[in-house]
DNA sequence: AGGGTGACGTTCA
DNA sequence: TTGAACGCCACCC
């Protein structure tokens, strides 16, 4: 057997977004740099639309470098990012997030 | 095999 | 501070 097993990137991805603590966020290059990726933070982005359906992935908790949601403001998603980031004592304001939750 | 794309990041104006 | 343009690099068609 050769082929073990290709540990499959968005797995990994999803797997260092999972580790992120609750009340912090993290930026999609910091998960990218995580997961090994390097500067592919796009993909992280790619990986977390391809999440697989009943996941627990706290896709909410990661942002943008500059602390800015990473949809448009007014948009469903967005509404619902921000809700959920508010719930785990996340200030967002203006569709940012305070720098304080940055550096964890 | 090639080209376009993107839940980003950084720099310039 | 905000906005626009360019750069990166793997994935998809």
């Amino acid at each position: 057997m050769s082929d073990e097993q290709e540990p499959g990137k968005d797995q990994k991805i999803w797997q260092v977004v999972a580790a992120i603590p609750p009340g912090k966020v993290a930026s999609y290059g910091q998960v990218a740099e995580m997961a090994g990726l390097g500067r592919q933070a796009r993909y992280i982005g790619r990986a977390l639309g391809k999440l697989p359906r009943g996941h627990e992935i706290p896709w909410y908790r990661v942002i943008r470098s500059n602390g800015q949601i990473a949809f448009p403001q007014g948009s469903d998603i967005y509404h619902e990012q921000v809700s959920r980031l508010q719930a785990e004592g996340v200030e967002v304001v203006n569709g940012r997030v305070a720098m304080k939750q940055f550096r964890w």
